[in-house]
DNA sequence: CGTCATTTTGACCAGGGTCAAGACTCGTGG
DNA sequence: CCACGAGTCTTGACCCTGGTCAAAATGACG
């Protein structure tokens, strides 16, 4: 999952899930804490996440560290280069995952319809990550936190009477290193938005949404009057 | 073109540039200022650079822009969304250019071998992309510069008697919009570097490496004193 | 409960953005 | 061939966003 331009590519990413054929019988159950894979690591397996998240990241010698991406229902994790991970992976909440072997992707005749739509997921990958670039190095921390709890809603986002919840399993420096800001950052831009009466803050893992319109705004750019 | 991380992609992308053919009859020339395509356009073809710059661009609607990447020789763009293309592509330096059809990456059957090689070119393209986020996320103006000037001189840089030299034929604007940063702080960071004996700029479009480990370790965090 | 990790908040600071002025470049036309 | 002017690049002064450091609040868990 990336931080996208709102509206373009709503969740167009969930529209292959129904395509790859869900075969039970290859569906795995990994618990919350397991890696799947690390950095180096040869390339077995794409997973395609049919439930809970995972966390991709890339560390630098100095210790910085950038996620990646989190993988959410939908998302297809994975992609090599020359054969190898370029990403270490884990679990944050435990997760149901279709393996696809690496040999789908790489080689076409042996089952064409999957080959296409793993080159498509790889494909939209491109995509969403341009857009997360332009987030990356154009955007503020505010319109940052915004932006990705916009995506969130979308794509995870529980109705509970008049508003919409969301869960943010990960601890808030996984946000930060998401996001390219700090844990005191996030945390502050979330208070600011709670304050604007934007959204409310149920326990440090659960975000109800009170104005979708003015999250969205406030991820476009405009600023929020508190309230 | 991304800023990796060093080392550890080095000229991967090359590697791709002799196996597909360089069918001779279908090299197509585009001079500086053409645009090859547009935001929303129907992908008609991916193309391979064999000469020259493409500069890769995505608007944000206020005006803010990102740099998506710059196409240099050996790089692949035009890879679509759901058929579309995502980002604005025009000509920075006369270029020569290889269209391969879309159906080629969408299609294995017709072409298996380009197919595969467009698939891999993909593939280095995430990879590639990850490696950039790092950068966008986590990296200071001054790296970001000194790591920019790092590929280049890996990719295109060419020897001049003692020392290496680098041709910046986009703008101080077209670079800021890639890393993230200003044009203003991309020239300070410059002449930092020239102040530091690191560089020399011959031209506005023209710098000289005279301390490669030097830039190196600046792309790595360490500060540079001024000689 | 007590301990330890995570989150929030505050005070302070600096990296880099903004605004403005000069220096360069380069294309155009007199 | 040179003068002009528009665009680009550099430099300086100032300031703000977001990072740093520290401490308090909250939460997780044995």
């Amino acid at each position: 999952m990336y931080v996208t331009i709102p509206g373009e590519t709503a969740a167009p990413i969930l529209s292959i899930g129904p395509r790859i054929r869900p075969n039970r019988a290859i569906q795995t159950r990994r618990a919350a804490g397991d890696y799947l894979f690390f950095e180096g690591d040869s390339v077995k397996h794409l997973y395609q996440v049919k439930s809970g998240v995972l966390r991709l990241t890339r560390l630098l010698e100095d210790g910085r560290r950038q996620v990646i991406a989190f993988g959410y229902p939908g998302d297809i994790v994975g992609f090599p280069l020359d054969g190898r991970h370029h990403t270490d992976c884990d679990v944050l909440v435990e997760a149901q995952l279709v393996p696809h072997r690496l040999a789908a992707l790489e080689d076409g005749r042996r089952d064409p319809e999957l080959h296409r739509d793993l080159v498509q997921a790889a494909l939209r990958e491109i995509a969403a990550m341009q857009d997360h670039f332009l987030m990356l190095g154009r955007k503020s921390a505010a319109e940052r936190v915004a932006s990705f709890l916009c995506v969130l809603v979308d794509r995870v986002g529980a109705d509970i009477g008049r508003y919409r919840q969301v869960d943010l399993p990960m601890s808030r420096a996984d946000i930060a290193d998401f996001l390219g800001l700090t844990t005191e950052t996030v945390s502050r831009s979330l208070t600011m938005l709670r304050k604007a009466g934007v959204i409310d803050i149920d326990n440090v893992h659960t975000v109800i949404v009170l104005s979708p319109a003015a999250l969205l705004r406030q991820s476009e750019g405009q600023k929020v009057r508190a309230a």
